[in-house]
Formats: structure tokens, sequence, C-alpha cells
DNA sequence: GCCAACGTTGGC
DNA sequence: GCCAACGTTGGC
């Protein structure tokens, strides 16, 4: 069982949409990189930090569920949708999806929050130039942000 | 709104 | 296959 962080815009798609909707298709990845972690490496029944991004206070904000496995992004085919992709084909699809279970909030863990963590400081998460929606979080990082959170 | 970092595109 | 131009991301 692995343990990811999915970023959102929360003016997007937000924790409290995927409460609302119960599950949710995480879709409109469009980078490669992150496109391969949703495809071969997220698994069903692995573990998802939500973190809101481009936002007031980006930050942790909640954990989900993966609860079906990476299927072809509808999205790219849709010619009205903003994540259309003309380069990609039914047959050959370009953009992957997953499914994903709200799980719950937790009180934001702050990009301060992390970095004051001798752990989660090294997170990728925090690096310079980091871009990737899509990332994956070691059992240590994984350990280390539980024992930060509190029920929100 | 600024800007650094990075990915993608396309001409050559 | 190089690389300049351009677009996007995302923290601040």
């Amino acid at each position: 069982m692995a343990y990811w962080l999915f970023k959102s815009e929360p003016d997007a798609y937000s924790i409290d949409d995927l409460k609302r909707e119960t599950i949710g298709r995480w879709d409109g990845v469009r980078n490669y990189q992150a496109r391969n972690f949703l495809r071969d490496g997220v698994k069903a029944g692995d573990t998802v930090l939500f973190y809101h991004s481009s936002c007031k206070v980006p930050a942790i904000v909640g954990v989900a569920k993966a609860v079906k496995e990476a299927y072809p992004d509808p999205t790219q085919f849709d010619p009205a949708h903003k994540y259309h992709d003309p380069k990609s084909t039914r047959e050959k699809p370009r953009w992957v999806a997953v499914d994903v279970a709200y799980v719950k909030h937790i009180q934001p863990i702050t990009r301060d929050d992390l970095r004051a963590h001798p752990v989660l400081s090294r997170m990728s998460l925090l690096q310079r130039g980091q871009r990737l929606s899509i990332l994956p979080v070691s059992k240590e990082e994984w350990a280390a942000v539980s024992a930060l959170m509190k029920k929100a």
C-alpha cells in the first residue's frame, strides 16, 4: 500500500467538493511524469493526502483513498472541455484518471508546518521548482504527517 | 501581480 | 536533435 500527495486548486476542486461527491474522479492531469505516477503507481487502497495549492494558505487539508485505478481520462476526448487533447484518441489515450474516495478533513498542515519538521522539510513538495500535481509520499513521511494530524 | 522554474512546441 | 520562444505552475 502506497501513499501519495495530490494537489488541487481549491477554486477548481477542493476537499469540500470531494466530500460532497464522496467519490470523485481525479482527471485533468496533463503532465507526463504525473501521468506515469497515476498510471503505474496508484493502486486501489492507496492513501492520498489532499493538498490545496495556489491559494491563500497552501496546505494538506485532508485524506482520501484511491478506489479505482487508472482508466482513460474522459475529458481528453471532449472537444468542448478545457482539458481536451486533440492528439489523443480512444484507441491510444494519452491521459488517465483515477477515482478517489473522501476519507476525512484534517486541520490544515501548512508549508510552514512541513518546513518545521525534520522529516517533512525534505518532502519533494517543498523542493524548489516542484510543480508535479501527483507526488509519491514515503512511509516515513506518511508517519510524520499522521502524527501531525488533528481532527478538523 | 510578480517571477522563477519547468515543460512543451516547433522551426531549422 | 538543438534550442529559443512560449505557456503554465504555484509560492510569495
